[in-house]
DNA sequence: ACTAAATTAGAACAATTGTTCTAATTTAGT
DNA sequence: ACTAAATTAGAACAATTGTTCTAATTTAGT
């Protein structure tokens, strides 16, 4: 692993433990035993380590929504693949996730980038819940503009649940899973049959 | 008014407007004409502000939940009178639901007394939610832990749609109230009768 | 009008922090 | 082995910012 890479990870590691406001560019080059000037040689502004980064979790993610095309399997069980993927990546990029309000607006591109994903995420979403609605999984007498309303309801969940289970004092060391997969499961329980 | 209301006012509407990472005490000060010094004398710390904005809050919150109390109310516009008087408080005090996670990582009162509100708000809700089941407006037929997972669910909703909105690139300014209302609106629909 | 307390301005302090600059060292290609 | 480019350390810069300190001024009570 080169230095750039470690850079990234380390980053990465203090920025879950210790929260985007506390970690500075000068403790985590300490914590990887390099100068402040080597790291900035490699990222010549902080935004750059964090851009990257977020880089990373759309690419996560992108790898992720790969489930989503294979349709020929139960919806509870895609259900929980889905809460699942999407709970590892809340996990392994808490930070951008708790602190995504003040990302987007400190670093505007990554800003951009997460409504273009956005806008793919609710065609995906709705076309498929239309799939399972002909295969009798999903209620078929939810009219087409409450079933957007609800694909927004879910990006509000995925993408806040951790901020909303962190300012509740949740930990992620313990039943964080168990809370994420319930929200999710209560939002789907009136859809389902 | 007096200095010290006067450094809240000025603090309340410069954090909504210019977000809360850019603005500081001597932008405070300067904005209102007094020196910086001078607000230090009314606020020894930036936190004490932020802190007295949010007891702001919550004191404009407990008022606006006395309507649970009259229910003799059709449920739809006890419904609308909740999403409405709680946008008013979203809308006024912006900068606080949008930066929610990281005032709360920086304040711990803050985040004591937002799970202090919570875990009144919960009794409140599913009370009033079996009130009007018995009224026949609201689904009878939910397991009980499943209408605690859905209170839950209204509390993400309502306090991070204005974060949602905000990373999505909606303006406040324009059809904010739309966008929540229907928000709220769909989180229900599958829930009254 | 006198006096003590409250308020205010403005300079100054202290600490932090991202970033740049320079010189040294290491690496990779031939 | 030679050389140019890449990498690195460490000092230094520059700007910001919350906060404190001091002296002046205003206010309120009698």
């Amino acid at each position: 692993m080169n230095t750039k890479e470690k850079i990234i990870e380390t980053a990465l590691r203090l920025y879950n433990q210790e929260g985007i406001r506390t970690v500075t560019t000068r403790q985590i080059a300490q914590e990887m035993g390099i100068s402040a000037g080597n790291l900035h040689y490699h990222f010549k502004h902080t935004e750059d380590i964090i851009f990257t980064v977020f880089e990373q979790l759309r690419h996560d993610y992108d790898e992720m929504m790969v489930l989503f095309q294979k349709k020929d399997v139960i919806f509870q069980d895609l259900l929980l693949e889905f809460t699942w993927g999407s709970y590892q990546l809340i996990n392994k990029y808490k930070f951008i996730f708790v602190n995504f309000v003040e990302i987007c607006a400190w670093i505007p591109a990554i800003g951009d980038s997460y409504r273009n994903l956005v806008s793919q995420r609710e065609e995906q979403f709705v076309s498929l819940f239309g799939h399972y609605s002909k295969l009798g999984m999903f209620r078929q007498d939810i009219p087409i503009a409450i079933l957007k309303g609800f694909v927004r309801q879910i990006f509000i969940i995925s993408d806040f649940w951790s901020s909303s289970f962190s300012v509740l004092g949740g930990r992620f060391e313990s039943d964080a899973f168990e809370d994420y997969k319930r929200t999710v499961e209560v939002a789907f329980y009136p859809y389902l049959i």
